[in-house]
DNA sequence: CGGGCATTTGAAATACATCAATGGGCGTGG
DNA sequence: CCACGCCCATTGATGTATTTCAAATGCCCG
């Protein structure tokens, strides 16, 4: 059963840094690789249409920011992003990573209530977040499907916390390597390999730590034998069973 | 319109720290108080059949654990509970405070993900998850209603992923006093008066940090005007202003 | 091949945790 | 109703994990 009606448009965006607005080529090919499959699993067998555009971004560039008028939300094609939070004072708590397969800005508020931007170059498709809620009413399934995802990402959130809020900082970069193996593994690659497309600073940011202290945990673990590196985002897992019981926090 | 069909038994659950389980008096009192507003707002036009209990927590008692069979979701009608997620030693971090009108143990999946336990004598209204997810397919209505109120949640988890991760201690405590002055004034309670039915320690296991950073945190905040206290529950905001700043992470 | 940014590493500072002891409030029981 | 005892909160002293500041190295990309 597919019977989501897409549309879709090619765009690039190259606003340098700022908010992604339509540049409006007037191109509209009629293409369809592997866009949108997280979004035909949920808009599946709802029966709402929905206008698409593939996008392009580049790398370190503002997909949008919290406050933000929401009219849009993303399905990532390729590339990593990540969605977070800011303080005034620059402070700042990203809640997570996002690459192909994630969706991002989905929100049944007219502003966004987090910022995303990119890691690396990326590519999504681009959904209209038009009379989302009107939709929702008429369609159980896809309500259903987005109620699903929600919760996930909710559970996703309280683990999150219990992670910032009372484990060491090996512990956290342990928790957070291991998840990126199971991610890895999910995506089909060698059995214990693992990319880290962001900077040490993204993952300080995303484990409440300093760039300094998620570096020197990695550089424990790889002492200890439990990792090895090649460069700084190619890491290899070497004592699966050692890193697990660390991330779990059994006093390794 | 309120076409919801609710039964309404009183029960007293008194298992001694345990897991509370049904004791089954028999009793099948057609009382409806003012139990389940916020459910009633979940399921008001979804035409679903509700089964209900009144239900008695003692202070300190077990709602439900994490990894429990999942049953029953419950609104609390009086009290304070909270919703925390464990580690093996002990551990833990409170994900939120739970008190009258809000819902807790309410899952898609079969088990809970968080447990729940009581921080003062509570009673609440329980109602059977059974069969929640076909249920949500037969009512765009609920499915939607619930989207929204999971959707609320999360936004408050990604917020205080932003506490625990990237503010001080003080700040961390600022924020959860302005948080907690806000809900008070919901509640329609005197402007500036804060209750606080959680202990020192429970504090600590919210905002990620130790027993004594709490109370130390507060005891600054009073030096400094901030605040006044009479006993360890009761906080008068005097300050209001400087408190939010804080919060907010202006250096006050 | 070279420039520049990210990472690593080191040393010093600090915020928070831990350990320890006292005091106070509350609930319980007399 | 009061007194007792216990638990919780507070406060102090010390320890330590992490941050901050600073510098050197390495690596990626043009």
């Amino acid at each position: 059963m597919n019977n989501i009606s897409i549309q879709t448009t090619n765009e690039y965006c190259a606003t340098g840094g700022g908010i992604s607005r339509s540049s409006f080529k007037g191109q509209t090919l009629q293409e369809s690789p592997d866009l949108g499959e997280k979004v035909r699993e949920l808009f599946d067998g709802s029966g709402v249409q929905l206008s698409t555009k593939n996008v392009t971004f580049a790398r370190r560039e503002t997909v949008f920011l919290e406050d933000d008028k929401a009219d849009c939300f993303y399905e990532i094609t390729s590339g990593t992003m990540c969605v977070f939070m800011a303080m005034a004072d620059g402070r700042r708590q990203i809640v997570r990573f996002a690459s192909k397969g994630d969706i991002v800005g989905l929100t049944l508020l007219d502003r966004y209530e987090l910022s995303v931007e990119t890691i690396t170059r990326s590519t999504a498709v681009r959904i209209r977040l038009t009379d989302l809620i009107e939709k929702l009413t008429m369609s159980p399934q896809l309500a259903k499907n987005l109620l699903t995802y929600v919760s996930e990402e909710l559970i996703d959130a309280h683990q999150k916390m219990l992670i910032i809020g009372r484990k060491t900082a090996t512990e956290r970069v342990a928790t957070f390597l291991w998840a990126m193996a199971q991610n890895g593994q999910r995506a089909g690659w060698r059995e214990g390999q693992i990319r880290l497309a962001m900077s040490r600073s993204d993952i300080a940011d995303f484990l409440g730590l300093t760039t300094e202290t998620v570096s020197r945990a990695i550089t424990h673990l790889r002492q200890v034998g439990i990792i090895s590196c090649v460069g700084a985002g190619r890491v290899f897992l070497k004592d699966a069973e050692s890193l697990k019981e660390l991330a779990l926090g059994f006093e390794a």
